[in-house]
DNA sequence: GTCTATAGGTGGATAGAC
DNA sequence: GTCTATCCACCTATAGAC
């Protein structure tokens, strides 16, 4: 009889049952027993983040009223990042997203969903305050913020150099102020 | 006596020794003969990249004289290589940047250089003439439109919707358009 | 649930024949 | 320059004892 699974290619993206097993302070077999697969430890690690993530939104939503204070925090959260020499989860794993199992593809749509949907809603309360301004449908400026800052991020950390993601996002944000 | 060469971190982002040979047909052994070690490799894979992207730079520069439309068919490379469903080798390899052997992370930010530098020199061309408009030194619009169009193209490909990164292009440009 | 041990595979890299 | 053969490290995954 074969093997009920077939192996993934190697190291998916840099994390491995090693590296977590260690980090756990167990084994990579006691790993396999609360996660079978790859794809399955895959798709809770990205859970965990993306739950996170609703978590620093969720705090945001209840201690500022100014949507235009809502988005420089939203930044803020990537530059914290930046600054402990990190990069989003979502966004090195969207890197290699054609070569990841179906349930961590799915995850990571999931984290850009709910970005999207964050933003648009700050988005078009800031519109409806006349605080904010923008041309289109909010889900389209929200697209455009989540990429632009994932992708000002991407590179920004490629140079070491935070100030270089602030910049970029302080303009999107300052286009954004209704003047 | 030890090796002269420490392994790296098996396969790294993706591309492979054996990978490459087959598509060569060739052996891996034949290509360690003029690869030696896989710095090197990606190094040479990310120059021939970046070669032929600045030619396709030099081709817009050499048949559109007005910086509105350079700037439209810069955001079209993007989209073409999207339409093929593949993604930009260096954001990619961005993501994975804090792993890469020295001469690739070298080679990636030559890339983002060149990129930076053409974008300046064309907006600061569009300004010129006043058909761009823009805040503060070209440079730093320039890196907003780098990181966004990458960042852009990243998300979209995770959704195989290449109209998820033509709507955020056309945003950006739109917004750079003197009324 | 956690462990040891191991299977079976792929990775980068080298030795040595031709 | 290209090949076969091999090495060692690491990967995912499983079997089976405790």
């Amino acid at each position: 009889m074969g093997p009920a699974r077939i192996s993934l290619p190697t190291s998916i993206n840099g994390f491995s049952y090693a590296d977590i097993s260690k980090e756990l302070g167990i084994t990579k077999a006691s790993l396999h027993y609360h996660f079978p697969a790859k794809a399955e430890l895959g798709r809770s690690l990205i859970e965990r983040y993306c739950n996170a993530f609703r978590g620093a939104l969720l705090e945001i939503e209840s201690t500022d009223r100014d949507p235009r204070k809502k988005l420089r925090r939203y930044a803020g959260l990537y530059a914290e990042v930046l600054r402990r020499d990190r990069m989003c989860l979502c966004g090195m794993l969207a890197a290699d997203y054609s070569v990841l199992p179906r349930p961590m593809q799915d995850a990571v749509r999931a984290f850009f969903d709910a970005n999207e949907t964050w933003l648009s809603s700050v988005l078009e309360e800031g519109r409806k305050r006349k605080v904010l301004r923008f041309r289109g449908p909010p889900r389209e400026e929200a697209r455009l913020l989540l990429g632009a800052l994932e992708g000002a991020m991407l590179v920004a950390r490629s140079y070491g150099d935070v100030s270089r993601f602030s910049s970029s996002a302080d303009r999107l944000l300052q286009d954004l102020s209704a003047s």
